[in-house]
DNA sequence: CGGGACGTTGACTCAAATCAATAACCGTGG
DNA sequence: CCACGGTTATTGATTTGAGTCAACGTCCCG
């Protein structure tokens, strides 16, 4: 089982994706794209040169490959947005995280031989298609192209385990601020800015993603909103007070506190009573 | 307060890396440890044999390393269990992972320098440490490792995937199935029994992990225990219907007959009926 | 224009967080 | 040995946040 199979590659070319031949692109232009230039000798720079990786284009809305399927490629992202997400069989889809350009793609299927997880284009996006099986190859003749692999799966893994604790807040409007604030620092790495953006999702995406009903999504963005945390319209978000956003966020439990102080003057959505009595469910203390 | 339980371990710098010389191993051991017999060619193997790697002992209890101190190597569990997890600074432990024999650990520090989550062993332990600084020279030397780091972090990132899963269930006792499901994957992976097992963690990691109080995991426990689908005694627990539990963590909202009957007289879940009004919140098509 | 997807808001209900009390266990030390 | 504080596990009572059902408005696309 364990592949023994690490065949010359040079035989086939890579016939990746569906059929569409959209372009072709090296191996030296991933790693720019990447930010890594520090290509240690002139041999190597030439050797990624030469290692030619096919750049595919996925429409909006379009599948890059689907659950189940068999996967025998990894992806870099050049250019839009993904949302990864799994699907049980009663439909339900649970959102695993949206990615940008920089990220890799179908990282998780490395393991096994079909992808546990589907990836469909939020926009119109490019991806770097690596096929599986020149891995090797082009691992040994590019050791930068090797350490910007380990580096993009351990981003992954990373930014999955900030969606646990994401989920792990009790409070529905806890969970939006971590999202926003997750999706606030996604935009500062890809040199946007991290204060008002485009939400290229739907609130019922958004949902899935921090666990909680679409209907409790709306009601946490106009209680973010009217806390004068967050300024919202559809899906352009603007934050108004980062460093409020963030204190809340923070929140685990009393959120009178953390809330009452940020927004003195603005008292909170409190429903019925005052501050929210709010506490996390392991409690530390 | 902020360590409530847990000895008073000092938060000083834990005894790594040069305090204690416990072993030394090979790369062919981890290799075969990992299942990886396949040495392609023998000067790799022989290779393999001349690099030599710390095996360092970790005593129930220790931490392996601290969230937040300087990352400078990835460890493969030889033995025990550890639990992975990040403190918030009030104190509280949110776990991400429960990782035993042939995982990777710290494979999340790899894109920075420093430990985005912490590493403690759950019962006397013994891990391999490989620097950062050396994995360049591993990964040339001997391919066949490369690629194993490539399988254990996508095996790593996989595994916080599935407790996405986890916590996305809306019913408690549903989480807690999950999670007994998977941690039955991860015994069976290890040779283990996945029917009947010792729980390493307390009632309270157990409900960090699934998100939810802990009093609500034992509820939970004894609500499965009611629907015999599994037998409890303390942390030993024992699955009594696997595919019943399949099923039941299948469920994506409660029903009235669900567990609630279940608890209420005795009868099994009933799963015959595939088409249960059951959903989760966002709910797809 | 009508059907559909999306977003918001309201009303109602209930599962789970919270608060609280008890029992079992463990190492410690008198 | 047992008493003692500490931690863990279970169970009960109470409250409430959020899931659910439902109605409504908007926008877009055929």
């Amino acid at each position: 089982m364990n592949p023994p199979n690490q065949a010359p590659v040079s035989a086939t070319p890579p016939p990746i994706g569906q059929g569409a031949i959209p372009g072709r692109s090296s191996l030296a232009d991933l790693l720019h794209m990447l930010g890594n230039d520090t290509v240690n000798t002139p041999e190597t720079a030439k050797a990624a040169s030469r290692m030619v990786l096919c750049l595919r284009r996925v429409p909006a809305g379009d599948p890059l490959f689907h659950m189940g399927a068999p996967s025998d490629a990894l992806y870099f992202v050049c250019s839009g947005t993904f949302k990864i997400f799994r699907t049980d069989e009663d439909g339900y889809e649970q959102m695993l995280a949206f990615a940008g350009r920089q990220e890799v793609l179908a990282f998780d299927a490395l393991c096994m031989d079909t992808h546990p997880t589907a990836a469909t284009a939020l926009e119109d996006a490019t991806v770097y298609v690596i096929p599986k099986a020149e891995l090797p190859a082009l691992s040994r003749a590019v050791p930068a192209f090797e350490q910007e692999l380990r580096r993009a799966g351990s981003r992954a893994l990373t930014r999955t385990r900030e969606l646990v604790d994401v989920m792990a807040a009790v409070a529905s409007e806890v969970r939006l601020a971590r999202f926003l604030l997750q999706l606030s620092q996604q935009m500062a790495a890809s040199g946007q800015s991290p204060r008002r953006f485009h939400l290229r999702m739907g609130r019922r995406d958004i949902a899935s993603m921090v666990g909680v009903a679409h209907e409790t999504v709306s009601r946490s963005f106009t209680a973010l909103a009217v806390a004068r945390l967050i300024h919202v319209n559809d899906r352009d978000v603007e934050i108004l007070d980062m460093e409020g956003l963030q204190a809340y966020s923070r929140s685990t439990r009393r959120t009178a506190d953390d809330l009452g102080a940020a927004s003195a003057r603005h008292p909170l959505p409190q429903r019925g009573g005052a501050g929210k009595p709010a506490r996390l469910h392991p409690v530390a203390a």
